[in-house]
RNA sequence: GGGUGCUUAGCUCAGUUGGGAGAGCGCCGCCCUUACAAGGCGGAAGUCGGGGGUUCGAGCCCCUCAGCACCCACCA
């Protein structure tokens, strides 16, 4: 065996033999497990939430295959229609062509060739994460069985009346063309002005003066509204004014909606270009004038001088004429929240056109009820109030998309405007007797992606039909998912689930943290700070990274920022850890629905722990080389110590730990039991213990077979254990240890998870190796502390000790000189002089140090050690004097404080022993 | 404007029905001890954001204030 552990020899070649295999498939088995992978974008490539996400479901997977469930991990991509098309049109843009000038057809067709070349991209990433998906069912959501359902599912809703075509204002985005949901908008506060402008009455008698942010809607205003209420514009309602720039007159209206303690009082009211304008205009009946393009340049509905002109040309014009004109009264600095699509980052514009919208309503009533009634239940529990919320003031969802790259929706339109839903042409020209003259076009634009997102779970077990998958693996067991798509996925796959399979689509919902930076900062391409999972794998050179980390910018002038910030964060690059190592680091990163800040310095941490477990190995196996087994395969008993009996109860106990914070999803607790038993119990204290008694002459062969044995039996449950943090060094290291305990099986990986009550735990054992390992860690804190060399053997005395205590110090003598490095231990009546002593239950170990100490320093620190005792003590004697802490305390905690109290009078009466010793040897010294 | 979460060691974070403040990294000292220097042994370090309350007892429960982060929302 390598001395080193170095992942990057081991992982590619187990994944495929793991992947050629098949064992990613359904292994059988009388519980179903399932996990439907929230479909990445197709063409995108793995970021750190991907890898983190992945990484928790595939421990989960591999625990639950490896405890006997029938488990399938689907996969999948998504076919991201906004996000797609926009790459594939800044392709075209390159080479000087666009979408408009290909066409419909040739573009789907350059869409599709670039889904065929970089589709593979991110499930190549993902198997580098040692995911054990089912890849021979991976699925797309344009694939014909993810089409075949969104056809029925929108033509069913269309059929009971739950999907509807309106025209309304929608959220535009004038970049892309297309209307997009009120989830796609992100709304920021920005920096803008609020332009008071004067709108002359129309009887001369002066003006009223409007406060907006948009002076350019001005040309689509249809009234001039003011409070009811408000006494300063009570004799103005039912007026008229003129509107400026237009020459047209605008009643003025009183609507409740107007806050008369805002800007003046009195506010433009554009029916066609503000949603809550439009709200009122429909109050008041108020005409729609649309003054925009789709690109938001002014219409031919505004007048001459603004036609083609850009929305904010538009408004530098206005302003202008507004200026000349008078009627400008003042500019005011203001901040306003803007919406800008989330994808385009253009101004968003309400604009009225025609949509396809689902009524949401009826599907969100049993959607809150499945969460509240507990058939779907959210970790962490606080999730459920984010999704309530938003369910409970769910608008109709506009579903319809003016892009080419989608399922195209199933509505066909004839010359006199009549719609026809249904799965296609020739279908509906029966179905409704149409004649052959009659001609038919279908809708030209497409669903919004997470339309056919919310049907993933069903779907592609082969929903609409009834296969075994559906009846085996749905409802699915859990989802795992990042909680900034609760309201786009979530909740829209419980509202389409519980419609269409009449069951909720997963049993629980763990939402995960976001990956951030180890700032704190959103990893972002602007920022340069991106870690790409599979450098922190393979490790990536400076230069490498810093060229990775500024190419491609939108903003080209901040690369050498981003080359510094690199250079200083990275000043190595970044080292091959491994993908075990980075699986690891994951696992103790998903404390409970908190963003995770990702250090490096951690995933090294862990690589460590990786070359830990390696060398445990590497140690055990030389062990066994060295002192063969009695006989292959035909294990014999042996005659186990209480270190033996000791570890197994604390594997026993670690496993236990995991499985039960498994249970809860605390992959940070699971892994962290499992850490702390490697290293600090195995590898600290009984590998060392284990090497004593195997080395030393006086060794029974029958203890030496069962120690053996049990180094063997213990690493071989721990690897198991460890198997779905870590898959990859456990199955390399498993292979090589299985010979020796007469195993013989091709993988770790369907192999049992190790049960805590399949291995026999004794508490004798442990009060035995507690005591010795407190008598050992005494000593050697004195030597430490005196500053003794290491080689140096101590002569110890003891005093005192249980009879117990006095068996275990006869037992372990080999194992306490050689780790405390003692010469003789002997057991005296009296302190000797200048003798340091430590503890070791109601033992007292004692050093005599005359020659190695300095007697002044000694007492000070003795006089120093003093201190929290006597505090510790004045604390639990003012709560055993309090006649309510007896009365209202419960016993055991009463019968604590007493034997701190006894524990700590020994203490101090010990100390003070010490300290007058030291004093005595003080004076008979002349100091 | 409404809501959620957070504030514990220098840093990142655990702390599960209220009962002796923890881990990793970093730091300090000693050590290449035959599995591992990607290591071993030992150590220092926190008035648990401030204030108040409930309780025999509060990091944990209640109130309040402050700061940070995020989500939702139609104030021109």
């Amino acid at each position: 065996m390598e001395k080193t552990y170095k992942p990057g020899a081991i992982e590619s070649a187990w994944y495929s033999h793991w992947e050629s295999k098949g064992y990613f498939a359904p292994q059988g088995g009388d519980a179903s497990y399932c996990i439907a992978l929230p479909p990445p974008n197709v063409t995108g490539s793995l970021h750190m939430g991907h890898a983190f996400q992945q990484t928790l479901m595939d421990i989960l997977i591999r625990f639950h295959r490896m405890n006997g469930s029938n488990t399938l991990w689907q996969g999948g991509t998504d076919h991201a229609g906004i996000a797609t098309q926009m790459v594939v049109e800044r392709q075209l843009e390159a080479t000087g062509k666009s979408r408009e000038s290909e066409g419909r057809e040739k573009f789907i067709a350059a869409v599709w060739d670039w889904k065929n070349e970089s589709g593979s991209t991110i499930s190549r990433q993902s198997r580098r994460l040692g995911t054990s998906m089912d890849w021979q069912r991976e699925r797309f959501t344009m694939d014909a069985g993810l089409y075949a359902a969104v056809q029925q599912v929108f033509i069913r809703l269309y059929q009971e009346g739950l999907i509807y075509r309106g025209k309304r204002l929608v959220n535009w985005d004038p970049v892309l063309h297309t209307a997009i949901s009120d989830l796609e908008v992100v709304t920021e506060e920005e920096d803008g002005h609020l332009w008071h402008i004067r709108y002359p009455r129309m009887d001369g008698r002066g003006h009223v003066v409007i406060a907006t942010t948009r002076p350019e809607t001005l040309l689509g205003d249809a009234a001039v509204a003011v409070h009811p209420a408000d006494t300063r514009y009570r004799d103005l309602i039912g007026d008229t004014v003129q509107l400026p720039l237009v020459d047209k007159a605008i009643p003025v209206i009183a609507d409740e909606y107007v806050d008369p303690a805002f800007g003046t009082g009195c506010v433009k009211i554009t029916p066609a270009h503000d949603f809550n304008d439009y709200a009122i205009g429909l109050r008041h009946d108020l005409p729609l004038i649309n003054i925009f393009t789709a690109d938001a340049t002014i219409n031919a509905q505004a007048p001459p001088p603004y036609r083609g002109l850009d929305r904010y040309a538009a408004r530098e014009q206005i302003i202008a004429d507004l200026k000349l004109a008078g009627l400008l009264e003042r500019t005011a600095a203001h901040k306003l929240m803007v919406p800008r699509g989330d994808r385009s980052q253009a101004v968003i514009e309400p604009y009225l056109t025609d949509q396809w919208y689902v009524k949401i309503q009826p599907l969100a009533e049993p959607a809150i009820a499945a969460v509240k009634h507990g058939d779907i239940r959210f970790v962490p529990e606080n999730w459920r109030k984010t999704y309530f919320d938003w369910m409970h003031n769910i608008q109709d969802w506009c579903i319809s998309r003016q892009l080419w790259w989608g399922h195209r929706i199933p509505a066909w339109y004839d010359d006199a405007g009549n719609i026809y839903v249904g799965k296609d042409e020739q279908t509906l020209r029966a179905e409704h007797q149409l004649a052959d003259e009659v001609k038919l076009r279908q809708d030209s634009d497409v669903l919004d992606t997470w339309f056919s997102s919310a049907l993933w779970p069903f779907a592609t077990l082969g929903w609409p039909e009834e296969t075994r998958e559906l009846d085996l693996f749905y409802p699915t067991s859990v989802l795992v998912t990042g909680f900034d798509i609760i309201f786009f996925w979530v909740a829209r796959m419980i509202m389409f689930g519980l419609k269409f399979t009449g069951n909720v689509p997963f049993r629980e919902v763990y939402i995960t943290g976001l990956v951030r930076d180890a700032a704190g900062q959103k990893m972002s391409k602007s920022k340069g700070n991106i870690l790409d999972p599979i450098d922190l794998i393979d490790g990536i050179e400076l230069d490498s990274l810093v060229a990775k980390q500024t190419a491609g910018l939108m903003q080209p002038q901040f690369a050498p920022t981003i080359e510094k910030a690199t250079r200083k964060a990275f000043p190595r690059g970044i080292a091959a850890f491994g993908t075990d190592a980075l699986r690891f680091t994951f696992a103790q990163l998903a404390t409970q629905g908190r963003d995770i800040r990702f250090d490096v310095g951690r995933i090294q941490g862990y690589r460590n722990f990786c070359n830990k477990l390696w060398n445990a190995t590497r140690f055990i196996l030389l062990q066994i080389e060295s002192t063969p087994l009695a006989s292959d395969g035909d294990l014999p008993e042996g005659e186990p110590g209480p270190a033996e009996r000791w570890i197994m109860t604390h594997l026993a106990q670690a496993l236990t730990a995991t499985t039960s914070a498994l249970a809860s999803y605390r992959f940070d607790l699971a892994s962290q039991a499992l850490y702390e038993f490697t290293w600090d119990e195995y590898c600290d204290w009984y590998l060392e213990l284990a090497k004593i008694t195997l080395s030393a002459p006086d060794t029974s062969p029958a203890r030496e077979q069962a120690i053996l044995l049990t180094l063997l039996h213990s690493l071989e449950i721990l690897l198991r254990a460890l198997h779905p943090f870590i898959p990859f060094i456990t199955e390399e290291l498993w292979q090589k240890l299985i010979p020796l305990a007469g195993i013989t099986a091709d993988t770790i990986m369907l192999q049992p998870y190790p049960a805590a009550d399949e291995i026999p735990q004794d508490k004798a054992a442990v009060a035995e190796i507690t005591w010795l390992k407190s008598f050992i860690s005494g000593v050697r804190r004195i030597r430490a502390e005196r500053d003794i060399a290491p080689g140096k053997r101590l002569a110890v005395h003891y005093q005192g000790g249980s009879r117990e205590e006095r068996g275990w110090l006869e037992n372990n003598i080999a194992c306490i000189k050689a780790l405390a490095r003692v010469s003789t231990i002997s057991r005296t009546m009296q302190i000797p002089e200048a003798a340091v002593a430590a503890h070791a239950g109601d033992m007292t170990v004692l050093i005599p140090l005359a020659e190695l100490i300095d007697p002044p320093a000694e007492l000070t620190r003795l006089k120093r050690q003093m201190q929290p005792l006597a505090l510790a003590k004045r604390r639990i004697l003012s709560k055993l004097d309090n006649s309510n802490f007896i009365s209202k305390a419960p016993a055991a905690v009463i019968a604590r404080e007493r034997t701190k109290l006894d524990e700590t009078e020994k203490s101090i009466r010990h100390l003070e022993a010490q300290i007058e010793g030291m004093k005595k040897l003080m004076y008979n010294t002349g100091l």
